[in-house]
Parts: structure tokens; sequence; C-alpha cells
DNA sequence: GGACCGATCTGAAACGTTTTAGATTTGCCC
DNA sequence: GGGCAAATCTAAAACGTTTCAGATCGGTCC
């Protein structure tokens, strides 16, 4: 088949030894050359570099690989029943906008609520199959954060532990959020809310009803409580929830929501009752999609830049895997109004 | 460092070799009894996965890549402005719920539409980054279905061209979209529609127009022109166009919307011109969310799942890549009420 | 008893890369 | 002109896998 051994002229792709053979220098030397050793000369460098460009030489990902360790993976875990509705679609947008520029690729890791989250975590370290990871939906004591840092794998959360592990992360202020979303409420007259919270489990939950709660002391609210049910929850579960609260003698008259797509429960079954948004019941919200502002401009939205927490995170993993500590990549982004 | 060689006392992951040395046989051996091969004794096929179970021997991937060229990837190409908003979650969800239980992994590989659309699929097939490819926004001549036909290499669209190639895809009926919410508006007695069309170098955008007409043929009704604005357009561009359209003497009485987002724009428009959704004017729109549903219930909604798209895609790729033909690797789906 | 066969196993090579451990050349010093 | 250092290059090994081309061993056939 091959006349010459290393031929150029055939039509696979090249590769370091094409390009030995095309400047009649060593694999070697062209491997050094490229990735600019010390020990190669200059001149050495820029033929080798001109004819790697001449004929499009992309070194083999599976050969560095093997090689190297090194995969030029970031792997983003989605929990598919949860994340991959909406929301995420922006974080994914930041991330891979970000590692567009870079040699990495993106890929998705689902699994399932029901799963363990351990558990596409520990396979991603075991198989060596990423260099980095990036997930969400972090518990106060999370094991995947304790796992990975333990091992020293470069990842980032969207949210944070609050164990004392001094890990990256990239995390919406809720604190902030709970508080400015009942000063708003206040500020529109509103004497009784309720919270429809993130599900208990997740540390955002926490900050979000010491947020809740603070705003409601400095103003002087009260708080009407709102059980069984999270931002997670059905949509028919939430819409049965609040109707029933709001055909209650103490209703609230304002809500802060933990997120849009439950707001939108929240506002259906408030018009079914027969209030009307803005003026028997103001609802705050949360808003990824600037979807509410545009299209129910009653509601009072806080933006949530999830594509800005894409771009924070990916940041974040690559300078983890360039090396640098976990301190100083931390961001907490402020409320915006909507 | 290794006392004995191969040694798998070690905390190294397991490789073929580990295995071969707590068996006792060659490489080559375990290699071919983990593949079935015929020419391996049952028994040593046993044993031989049994020892892999039980130290969790998983091949190297880029071991596997390396010699055999196979990468075990698909890749989503997606398009950053107009595609990761949305819509695109649940047919990352569908993709990686069907190739989860699979060896493949998805990746996302981004671009933006303002680079030419072939560069991204050029290089994953130069590359050889992956096995096989999804994408969308498919023109009916496309560049990109032409190019990895010609070259055969795997891949499914979301939509389909119109060139007499017999490519795998999965496409919703947006005629059958265009004729049934024409029939929805005409039972609601609307006698004047417009349609705000997809962008029409996309292949849709005539099915649904082709829809759409034949629909206002069907029922005896008008035409509204709609002018310098598609599906795609931003926000204040819609809500624009349809303020002036509502404000002209002979305005429609309906409209079909080619997507969710525009849908909220006209409605915001014409909300804002005065007019009563479901009283003064009715809105038609493909919902994929369900929000419209749940959200804004005098709406008309047509569901469109785009879960069973990435069943659907995923699937066929995967048949691709098994070697099947990509004739009866054509699914429609029709539109389903919301 | 020699040839042949089927069943079962295996060494070596190869995929493309990086790195280790030199090899070669040149110039300089004494 | 021998020794040495600096500059520049390179062969070979290794990463983990699959595959090619046998090797080995009983047994069978004539």
């Amino acid at each position: 088949m091959n006349d010459s051994p290393g031929d150029p002229s055939t039509t696979a792709r090249p590769t370091l030894k094409t390009i030995a053979y095309m400047t009649g220098l060593g694999v070697t030397t062209v491997s050094r050359a490229l990735s600019d050793a010390p020990d190669i000369s200059q001149s050495t460098k820029e033929r080798v570099r001109l004819v790697a460009n001449q004929i499009g030489y992309r070194p083999n990902r599976a050969g560095v690989r093997l090689r190297t360790g090194k995969t030029n993976v970031i792997s983003l875990i989605l929990s598919i029943e949860t994340e991959v509705l909406g929301l995420t679609s922006h974080l994914v947008y930041g991330l891979s906008e970000r590692l567009r520029a870079s040699p990495y690729h993106l890929i998705v890791t689902p699994y399932s609520v029901d799963d363990n989250s351990l558990d596409p975590v520990r396979y991603i370290v075991e198989t060596g199959s990423a260099d980095g990871v990036v997930f969400s939906r972090i518990e106060p004591r999370d094991a995947r954060v304790q796992y990975l840092h333990e091992r020293g794998f470069p990842f980032a959360t969207h949210g944070r532990s609050t164990m004392g592990i001094d890990h990256a992360f990239f995390d919406y202020d809720n604190q902030a959020y709970g508080e400015t979303a009942v000063r708003l409420l206040a500020e529109r007259g509103r004497r009784r809310l309720a919270l429809l919270p993130p599900p208990a489990h997740l540390t955002y939950a926490t900050h979000m009803l010491v947020g809740f709660t603070s705003g409601l002391a400095r103003h002087d609210l009260l708080e009407v409580p709102l059980h069984q049910v999270t931002s997670d929850s059905p949509h028919e579960k939430i819409m049965s929830v609040i109707t029933e609260m709001m055909t209650s003698p103490n209703r609230p008259d304002g809500i802060v929501c933990a997120s849009a797509s439950s707001a939108i429960a929240v506002i259906s079954a408030a018009e079914d009752a027969g209030l009307v948004i803005g003026r028997d019941f103001d609802v705050a919200v949360k808003d990824a999609f600037n979807m509410m502002r545009k299209f129910r401009r009653e509601v009072i939205v806080l933006h949530e830049d999830f594509r800005a927490a894409g771009l924070g995170l990916a940041d974040a993993v690559l300078r983890l895997i360039d090396g640098e500590n976990a301190t100083g990549q931390q961001i907490i982004q402020p409320p915006r109004p909507g």
C-alpha cells in the first residue's frame, strides 16, 4: 500500500509522523517543536509550525489522552428530571461559550434523582473520563464535594456546601434574593407573606429562608407558613396547595417563589381563585429567562443570570486544572432587578 | 516501584494486563474473552469475566479509541444564540436518556450563527471526534447534510432537508401544525389570520406556511400578511411589528406563532394595545414546555415533544452507527393538542 | 507413525503521543 | 588536540487496546 514509509501523499489524517517525514526531522523533534520546548532551535520550530499549519495537523486526542492521561474534557453532571428543564440551558450556553476558545470539550453526564448522586462523579473519577467536573443542586454536606475534594479532583459547583471545604463555586445570593423580594413586596404594601421554598435539603434553601425571615423582621411583616410543597413539587401539587391557602381566612397577600416554574403554578392557582395579581396579591420570582418580565409585567422579577454562572464555573474549573488554588474561585452573584 | 511485573496490588486503575496477571492468561486472551470471541473456551470466558467484574475493570477509552478509531461519542451541535434557549434542553434530556444505557457519551458542540454552520461538522469529521452527530435548524439544501452524506458519516437531524438525500431525521409535522392551528382558530370564529413564521431559510418554515395557507383556503379565511419579522426576531422587534399591525384598520383577529417565545412577544404587544386574548384576539402556539398551557390557558396550544425528538434522534444515530440504512430512520411527529 | 485438524491460547505489532535518556555536533578553552 | 559544555536533535519505551499470524496440544485418520 504505502510506497515510501510515512508518505504524506495519502488522504489520511496527518500525524506527527507526517510532519517528521515532510521536514526530515524525527517525530520527537516535531513533538517538542510544537510544544515549544527549550531545546529546539527557533528556525526548526518555525519550519515545523509552518508545515503543521499547511497540512492542517491536529493532535490526535486519543494519542494524547493515552499517553498523558489528559482528557481535555469537562463534564457537566445534570439531574435529568429537575435540571435539564430550562434554566440549565443557559448554564450550558455559558459553559460552552467559555470552553469554545479552549481545547476542552463539554460533555453532559446525566443522572436520575433516583440514583445516588455520587455515582456519576465516581464514574468520572474512576474512569478518568474528564479533567474537571461541574454540578449543581448542592447540599450543605455534599457527598460529591467531599469525595472530589479528598481526591484533589478539579471541580466547581453551582451553589455551595457549608462544611468548611474551600471549593470553587458560583452561587446566586439567595439570601439577598429573599431579603430583596420581601422588601419589594413590603414596598407594595404587602403585610402577610408566604415563601415557596426550594427543596429543604439543598443549601440555597437555607439561604433563601434566612433572607426571607430577616426581611420579614426588618419590615415587620407576618409569615404565612406554607407546608408540604417546594419549588420542585409538581405543578398540580403546587396549585392545589396554593388554592387551599388562598381560600383560607388568613391568606397571604404576597409570596416569594424560589423558581419561575413554581411561580407559574402559583399564579395560575391564584387567578383561578379569582385574585388579580398586582392588585389582590403580589408574586416575587427569580427569572432566568426574562420570560416573566416580558410576559407578566405585574410580577416582581429579580433576574438570575445562568449564563454568567456557566462562564464563571468554566473559568474556575479551567483555573483549577491549571493548578490554581480553589481559594478565590468563589463567586456570589447578587440579585439584579429584572 | 513495582515488585512483580503486573502486580495488581497497586491502587491504579485495572487494565487488561491486571486481569491477565491475575488469571495467568495472556493479554490477548483476556481481550478476546471479554469480547466473546469464538476461539476462547467457555470456562476461560467465565473466569475472565468474573475477575473483571470483581476488580471493576472498565476498558480505557483512550486505548480503544486509539486502536480502533471508535470514539463512543455522539456530538450534539447547537447554535448558541438560538438553540440553547429552552427548547433544546428537552432535546438534551431525550438524547442523554437514550444514551445513558449505551457506551456512548453525549458531547455538546456549540457554534455561533455568525460562523459557517459547516465548521463544527467538518471539525468533527476531520478530527474524528465523534462516531455520530445530531443537529437542527435544517435548510432545504443543507450543506451539512450533503457533506455528511457524501462521507457516509452517521448523522440524524432535527428537521429535514429536501434535496432527495435519504437521511435520518426526526421532524415535527409543521404542516399539520399550520393546518390544525388555523382550524382551531376558525372554530373560534376567527376570520382574518396572520402567521408569525420561522426564519424563511429553514425547511420547516415552508412546511408551516404550506399548512397555514391550505388551512386558510379550507376554512375560507383571510390572510393578514406580516412582514420583516420571524419567530427568531428579538422580542422588542416582534412587539413593535405586532403593535403596529394591531393598531392598523385591517388588523387580524388571530395569529399562528412558530414558537412560544415569539408568542410571548405577540401577547404582550396585543395586550398593550388593549386587546383581550380569547375575546378580541386568539393566539395559537407550539409549546414544548407546557408553560403556555399552564400559564395562559386562553392561548391555543399544540404540544411539541422535544424529549421524544431527542430519544428518536439518539436511536437513529445509534442504528446508523450499527450499520443500518438511513431508510426507515425518518420520524414525523404529529402535533398533539396541548 | 506421520500428516492433518480443531480447539485454544498468545507474542508482537500497531494506533499517535510524550518523555526519558542519550547521541551528535559545534565551539571554546587550555 | 584533548576535554568540556552548550545546543540541538532523536531512538526507544510507554500509555491500553485490538488484531494478525502463528504456536501448542491432543486427537483422528489413513
